[in-house]
DNA sequence: GGTCTCATGTAAATAGTTACATGATTAT
DNA sequence: ATAATCATGTAACTATTTACATGAGACC
C-alpha cells in the first residue's frame, strides 16, 4: 500500500534546508514543473502532518525576509532523512499517464481529420513553449549553479524533459502530415470493404446510422 | 470548469457502438493502456449519469454471449454524439505530468549515484517492456485492422509511444553513463563552495583529462 | 487609498483507485 | 466440486485541485 508521493517530494525540499510551505511552492514551481507539481492544499497539511510524525519539527521566525505572517518554516528531523532515504532506494512504479490529446486523436474518426490536426498543432505550440522555457532553466543553472552538489542530478531531469520534448516535437510533425494525407486522400476510395465512405461524410448530415436513439 | 475527462473517454468508446461497462474496461486495457486508464469505479457510475443526462440509453440484453448476469449495454445518444464532438473540437489543455522517478533523481544526491542508477536501470526495463508490448499491438492492429476507418488515429497514438520510448531509452542509457561517470570522479571533488573547476569538468567525454582537479 | 505580493491555512469539490459483495456460467 | 471468468455494482479510501478567508507590509 503505497502511501502519498507528496510526502516525498515535501521531504525532498526539506532535505535542502529548513523551509516553509509557501517556500515549498514557490519552489516547486521554479524546478520541479516539468515532472512534478504540488498545491497548498497538500502541502500545508503533510508539513502538519510530518510534525505529527516526527519527521520534521517546526522551527517559527527563521528568515522572516518581508512578509506579512510570521514564518512557519519546517526542518528535517533524523527521522525524515531517514525516510526520505528509504523512499529513494525503493522501488519505483511506472507513471500512470493520461494524455488527453492522445485520447481525442484515439477517437477522431468522429471529426474531420481538420480537427485533429489543430489538436496536434496546438500541442506543438504548447512542447515548442516548455521547449523554451527549459532551455532558460539550463542556463539560468548552468551559469549560477555551477559547484552545487545537486547539479549533475537536476541536470538529469532537465535533459530528460529536453530528449522527451524533442522526439513529441519529431511526432507532432509527421502526425500533421499523415492527418493532411488523410484529408485529401481517404474518404473512402483507398482500402478494402466497401463501406468506409461514410467517414469523410459524417459531418454532412445527420442521417441515421442504424442506431436510433 | 473543465468536466470529468472520463465523460468523454466512455463517450468514445460508445462511438463505437453499444457495450457495457465490463467492455469498456477491458477494450481501454487492451487499446488505450498507454495513455489512458479507467477503473469501474469510474466507468459504471458514469454509464449510469448518461442515462440520466441522456447521452445513452440503456439496452438490457443485448449480445449476451456467455455472462452470468444479465448484459447492461449503453447506446449512445445524438446528444451523446454531440457532446463527444464537441469534446473533440475544445481546446485541450497540457497534460500535467507527475513522474516519480524524476523526483528520485532530482533529490537523488541525498544518496549514492549508484541508487540513481539503479531506479533507471529499472525504468530502462520497464520501458522496453513497454516497447515490447507496442511492437505486439503494431503488429496485430496492422494485420486485423486494414481498412478500420479508425485506423489512422490508432497508428498516430501508437506511434506517439514509440517515438516517445525511444527517446526515453535514449536518456536512459545517457543517465546511466553519466552516473557512472558520478560515482567515480566526483566524490569530494566538488565540495567546497570555492571550486567550480570540477562541475564544468564533468561535461567531457571521457575523463582521460584528469578530471579531477 | 488601492492593489500587489507575501504567507498560512481550510473547506469543499472533484477525481480516481481498491476492495469487496454478489451471483451465474463455463471449463477442469 | 471447484476454480476461473463473466459481469455489475458500491463503499471507502486516497489523492488532488480550487476557491476562499485572513491579514500584514510594500509599492504607487
Amino acid at each position: 500500500m503505497r502511501t502519498n508521493r507528496t510526502t516525498y517530494a515535501v521531504l525532498g525540499f526539506l532535505s535542502w534546508g529548513p523551509m516553509s510551505g509557501y517556500d515549498i511552492k514557490k519552489i516547486v514551481e521554479r524546478s520541479t514543473a516539468n515532472f512534478w507539481t504540488e498545491s497548498y492544499g497538500q502541502i500545508y497539511p503533510i508539513l502538519r502532518n510530518f510534525t505529527e510524525r516526527g519527521l520534521a519539527v517546526r522551527v517559527s521566525g527563521g528568515t522572516k525576509a518581508a512578509s506579512g505572517r510570521e514564518r512557519q518554516a519546517y526542518q528535517i528531523t533524523e527521522r525524515g532523512r531517514a525516510e526520505l532515504d528509504r523512499w529513494l532506494r525503493e522501488a519505483t512504479d511506472p507513471p500512470t499517464v493520461r494524455n488527453e490529446l492522445l485520447l481525442k486523436l484515439f477517437f477522431s474518426r468522429n471529426v474531420e481529420p481538420g480537427v485533429a490536426r489543430s489538436q496536434v498543432e496546438e500541442f506543438r505550440r504548447q512542447v515548442t513553449e516548455l521547449a523554451r522555457q527549459g532551455e532558460e532553466t539550463r542556463s539560468r543553472l548552468e551559469s549560477n549553479r555551477q559547484g552545487s552538489p545537486d547539479l549533475p542530478y537536476w541536470l538529469l531531469t532537465l535533459r530528460f524533459g529536453e530528449i522527451q520534448r524533442a522526439a513529441v516535437l519529431t511526432w507532432c510533425e509527421e502526425a500533421v502530415a499523415a492527418l493532411d494525407r488523410l484529408a485529401t486522400a481517404p474518404p473512402g476510395a483507398t482500402k478494402t470493404k466497401g463501406d468506409r465512405a461514410a467517414a469523410g461524410k459524417r459531418r454532412a448530415s445527420k442521417r441515421k446510422d442504424g442506431a436510433k436513439t
